[in-house]
DNA sequence: AAGATACATTACTTTTTTGTCAAGATTCCA
DNA sequence: TGGAATCTTGACAAAAAAGTAATGTATCTT
């Protein structure tokens, strides 16, 4: 269970975006500089972005890229599942699909698990917005950490008062 | 963030040695076939288990693997670690490794994402243990989802009477 | 003790993922 | 209008991960 390199980068790319005053943009030459990788590597990961629909694109002098929407309105769940669609997909058709070709029947055990941890990272993520990133590394800490925090409370001691 | 294959199919052969009745074990032939995988493959699986302390292995005739410990008292959250351990090494030396090469300085917001994400699915896979995977989706899915439940319905309400 | 069975280990092949290149298209500015 | 800057896109190259093969070593049975 790993971040992909893919993933790493453009999220880092969303956060140079999400960094800008409003009306300003980057282009992949800057945004390369900025995060050390190469102007093509930054050219393919704002391409999928841009298809994705996260960030707008304009060509030509004065071009370059912004986010498509406020950065506040930005949900990592759906940066990190923009990322990784394209790698998903063939791992098995989407963990729903694993099941199957999975040689197991139905009562196995395995399913629920592949299925559970995708979902409680998406849920963890869909916490987090990219504005919350910009910068600010305590608050983002805190917020995890809260998360965290609640889920070993709770789950260690099945019953609480609510 | 995916799960990997050497993640997907070394869980499973563990939790093919789970199954078992006290005493018995399987040979990589049986496991391969079990699985679905060729033996070859299996037998790299094992390998990586058996260095790990997890299972135990016997040669010979009569041989085979069987778990070091009783399945109640191995948890997701090791196996898992040890499955991925040498694809974590490469990508930065582990995640806090990532920091010291990293063009952003100190307060970025990217690192509490990457290592909390980290903790996060540790933290749920620790609280499931090889024992309850064995013919049991049921219970696991709850289990999964309690976890879920809980964290969604907290965070989203960030102050809760407790 | 010999031979068969089964794990151990390392090197190699294939597949997947990452990253690069180059030719094309659009926009701006003079 | 022409040229420079900048994104677009698909083909290609390199690196990493997954899977295979082959040779070696331990254990059991007779």
């Amino acid at each position: 269970m790993k971040v992909s390199s893919q993933e790493e980068y453009g999220l880092r790319c969303l956060v140079q975006l999400a960094r800008l005053p409003e009306g300003e943009s980057l282009t992949l030459a800057q945004m390369a500089e900025r995060e050390g990788i190469s102007t093509a590597n930054a050219g393919k990961l704002l391409w999928i972005l841009n298809k994705a629909g996260l960030v707008q694109s304009h060509r030509g002098m004065k071009g370059g890229y912004q986010l498509a929407r406020p950065s506040s309105e930005i949900r990592l769940s759906e940066v990190i599942k923009v990322l990784d669609e394209d790698t998903v997909q063939e791992h098995c058709k989407s963990y729903t699909g694993v099941m199957e070709v999975c040689v197991h029947t139905g009562d196995c055990g395995i399913r629920p698990v592949i299925v559970g941890l995708h979902e409680i990272v998406q849920n963890a993520l869909s916490e987090i917005t990219l504005a919350e990133l910009v910068g600010n590394e305590a608050k983002v800490d805190a917020t995890l950490h809260q998360i965290e925090g609640l889920q070993t409370r709770f789950v260690r001691t099945p019953k609480v008062n609510l």
